[in-house]
DNA sequence: GAGATGTGTCAGGAATCTTTGACAGGTCTC
DNA sequence: GAGACCTGTCAAAGATTCCTGACACATCTC
């Protein structure tokens, strides 16, 4: 028997369009995709992944930042025994389904904050 | 009752990661969210389409292009009555699962073509 | 032929995303 | 205090993507 989730029935199929967009283009990236699969593995710091996965950390720390505002990761700040504050990065239990319908209905709710938009909109 | 498609059981749910990479970029951007959405009220070719959500037509053909690429619409070169040849465009049947695991298995084999491998390649 | 419609492509600039190196702050051990 | 870890941020390069304005070619109508 596979493991038991304890959501019961189908869960919301339709996202947001703002939210979809933010996962699609945060997953969209092979960096990102292998941070994922790296963290699949197990729970780590900032530091110790980078290394992992041979990357600086700064830029690491973006793509983390990245995936964690499109909810797909969750990072906790937690203090070691000895006292140093380590970032410990887990994957968010996501689920999407992409279909032809579903982005049909993400487009129409499709905020675009990052646009011209904002300037007419300061006028 | 729902529509009934033809297609029985579970789909194939492990996708190439480049595959799932071209897909997922190509769906994360508002612009060719809303020409999917577009195209699936009704088949148009790029000029119509173009005029009809406001877009540059060499811009659309670019975005069109990389939908086609991704495997998300399906364009046909066809003949009008009057001897005109018009690209129409379909979207394609496509439907993908988003979810750590599938991310994990999809980032395993991502073939990066489009890296410094191709540089010393060449070399 | 001029004009309207369709197709496609190209060059160049604008806007974004990605990446790196340097810096600052913190705790612990020697 | 010096050194080894950890965290975070910033500025400035590099690389991509996005976008626009030509241009070329084709067919049909006036």
């Amino acid at each position: 028997m596979p493991e038991v989730a304890d959501d019961n029935g189908v869960p919301p199929p339709a996202p947001t369009g703002d939210e979809l967009l933010k996962v699609l283009s945060a997953l969209g990236n092979p960096h990102r995709m292998r941070i994922v699969a790296a963290l699949m593995e197990g729970r780590t710091y900032v530091s110790a992944l980078a290394r992992q996965i041979g990357m600086g950390r700064p830029l690491l720390h973006m793509h983390l930042q990245r995936l964690e505002a499109a909810g797909l990761v969750v990072g906790t700040l937690e203090l070691a025994e000895d006292g140093k504050a380590m970032k410990y990065f887990d994957v968010a239990p996501f689920f999407y389904e992409l279909s032809p319908h579903v982005i049909a209905r993400a487009a129409a709710t499709i905020t675009e904050t990052a646009d011209r938009t904002a300037k007419e909109e300061a006028k």
